[in-house]
RNA sequence: GGUCCCGUAGCUCAGUUGGAUAGAGCAACAGCCUUCUAAGCUGUGGGUCACACGUUCGAAUCGUGUCGGGAUCACCA
């Protein structure tokens, strides 16, 4: 149980022995203390003042008084100052904490819940690599993955690939009038960069066909759908769906180029899927849903023949779930996906990490699966994160203004490279520990920037200045884990060594922290927020660092203080290197 | 126009269900390596929490309005 559970349950209990009435948690606060007075936690009494029919400073006085007699193993000392109870937890307290998770990898973690949960995240289209975009996505959703894993949860990472429609086509218009028969390995360009390429081509053929067109009077209107190669193009995709055999081998053949440059991307990254779903096969579901909608009187069907949703009274618009010549539409195949994950799975909540340039269908979305009611409909839930943005805007393939992944990712390993060896700490490195070094740094840097702000909120991405290696970054933290592995090579903690019972002030701010690892777990679980263990990790790195420089550790005052520093040092690269793990980032021994 | 989101230091971001004098990093300035890794530590300066009103013992946080920015409202995906 958690300090603040306890010192909770110790208040709610006074209470009830001093004047007889009964509270919850909900009724009062407690807070970590501020560092300027004196004390641990701090239970705010204003809220318990009305009721009780007591002055702040006198309650304050008789409940401090009662905690301190009779929970002397939890509490060492109090204070009062302006309403607010100032609790001095005991050092055996932290101790205890210590003694019983230092060297425990699983601290913090929640047993299993016996709860499905599917995350999925990524959700790539064929016609162009990754960028920026992707990559928070990516490492989003697979640190909530493992967030919920901690959590208890059974997950399945999947993904969903985009890989037919019109933007699919364009690439293969412009491969088949521009290429020549080339390929990624006759031009020695990776697979999804090569086809990317090409649907580039096709846009400034198209921007030139439409000029071209206008100059001969014709409005911009008419020129986007008159042009040659956009009229090429939407024959392209009536053949696909026809199933015409020389687009579908071409098909197939660019979207395998590009599954090779992905996987690669993948692998880089460090991201994962237990299971992959591709539009082309997806796209036809949610037919039947449509009928058993109609059943329901959930949707209903207009005179042309299409079928709708009416979502009026739930603040939004009507909707459109089958077009008049019977296909489905957009929203359609994402019930019948969600309907067939829970068929293959039967999962008990769905988490999609998507942008927030889709609220609204995700709205959409949960709100029919509710309606019609599907089993977890209350469970799904949109991770909606906001976009990656340069200080000129947002990003823009079309316009060339994009990140692109396999680059970024590159340089950022390159910067890792060039900073260790201007510091020369490891020259003793093999080639491949080196590389495996600079990997961990560059993408640690590039991870962390990207995990550390709240989901939600759009980021903003300077590409002139390059992510930092100083300050609340990546490297920060796993420089904090190399320096306490340091030492650890030297000397390990006593199996049962005596250590020191009595805590000086950063040693204890050290636990403290510590002890509230398993709790930020559970809110970033709640919250689906990887950067509440993105912040949390620097605030405990940052604790130790001041700690480092200003006790010694080896040549501690006595062998007890020794031990005991071992010990914390132990349990704070354990965390580290914990709760870096969900957020998908390694720590290294040296660097 | 309807709906939704955002506005905190020069820049990038924290700020738990309302709590004490609003915090970090970067950038700037001043210090600290003969002692465990200086990718570090310590200090200084920097704020009308967009603005106004309201709720309350107490508001960056809740409510209303204003200003500014963004997303979305397709028989596209």
């Amino acid at each position: 149980m958690s300090v603040t559970r306890e010192i909770q349950q110790a208040v709610i209990e006074s209470l009830e022995k001093l004047y007889g009435q009964t509270f919850t948690e909900k009724d009062f606060q407690i807070n970590q203390t501020k560092p300027e007075f004196e004390g641990d936690y701090t239970v705010v009494l204003f809220a318990l003042v009305k009721s009780l029919r007591k002055a702040p400073d006198a309650l304050g006085k008789e409940l401090g008084e009662y905690l301190n007699s009779n929970y002397n193993q939890l509490f060492s000392a109090y204070n009062i100052i302006k309403g607010f109870l100032n609790l001095t937890i005991a050092d055996s307290y932290w101790l205890s904490v210590l003694d019983k998770w230092h060297n425990d990898t699983s601290y913090g973690k929640q047993e299993m819940k016996n709860k499905k949960v599917m995350v999925e995240y990524s959700s790539p289209n064929t016609n162009k690599p990754l960028h920026l975009g992707h990559l928070r996505n990516n490492f989003l959703g697979w640190s909530i993955a493992e967030i919920m894993k901690a959590n208890g949860y059974d997950v399945i990472k999947s993904c969903i690939v985009n890989d037919r429609g019109i933007h699919i086509c364009k690439s293969m218009i412009a491969w088949e009038k521009f290429a020549n028969g080339a390929t990624p390995q006759s031009t020695h360009t990776k697979g999804d960069h090569f086809v990317g390429d090409y649907y580039v081509k096709f846009n400034d053929e198209y921007k030139k066909q439409m000029q071209e067109l206008i100059a001969k009077d014709m409005s911009k209107e008419e020129a986007e759908k008159e042009a040659p190669i956009m009229k090429e193009t939407q024959e392209m995709l009536v053949k696909w769906e026809q199933g015409d055999e020389k687009v579908m081998n071409l098909w197939r053949t660019m979207n395998s180029w590009v599954y090779e440059g992905f996987d690669e991307t993948y692998k880089n990254i460090g991201s994962d899927f237990d299971k992959t779903y591709y539009e082309s096969n997806t796209y036809l579901l949610g037919k039947e849903t449509v009928q058993e909608g109609l059943q329901k009187n959930v949707f209903f069907k207009k005179d042309d023949g299409s079928v709708w949703i009416d979502l009026t009274n739930d603040g939004l618009d009507q909707k459109l779930v089958q077009r008049k010549d019977g296909t489905s539409v957009y929203i359609t195949q994402d019930i019948g996906l969600a309907m067939q994950k829970y068929d293959q799975y039967k999962i008990d909540q769905s988490i999609y990490v998507v942008g927030d340039e889709q609220n609204y269908h995700f709205k959409v979305l949960k709100l029919i699966c509710q309606k019609l009611g599907m089993p977890y409909a209350d469970n799904i839930f949109h991770l909606s994160y906001g976009m990656v943005e340069l200080p000129t805007g947002k990003m823009k393939s079309r316009e060339g203004t994009v990140v692109d992944a396999d680059d970024l990712v590159e340089e950022m390993i390159t910067i890792a490279g060039n900073h260790t060896k201007e510091l020369g700490k490891v020259k003793d490195f093999t080639e491949e520990e080196l590389k495996d070094l600079y990997e961990t740094i560059g993408l640690g840097a590039l991870k962390y920037f990207l995990l550390r702000v709240d989901p939600k909120k759009k980021m903003i991405f300077n590409p002139e200045e390059s992510i930092d290696f100083h300050g609340h970054t990546g490297p920060f933290i796993q420089y904090t884990h190399a320096r306490i592995k340091s030492i650890l090579r030297k000397e390990q903690p006593k199996d049962k060594g005596n250590i020191s019972n009595s805590l000086l002030p950063l040693e204890k701010e050290l636990l403290i922290t510590l002890e509230q690892y398993p709790q930020v777990i559970e809110a970033a679980g709640t919250e689906m927020d990887p950067s509440v263990i993105a912040n949390y990790a620097y605030q405990l790195a940052k604790t130790f660092n001041s700690f480092y420089t200003e006790h010694s550790i080896m040549n501690a005052e006595s062998a007890e203080k020794k031990e005991l520093r071992l010990l914390i040092a132990q349990m704070t690269a354990n965390v580290i290197a914990s709760a870096f793990g969900l957020l998908g980032i390694k720590v290294p021994e040296r660097m």
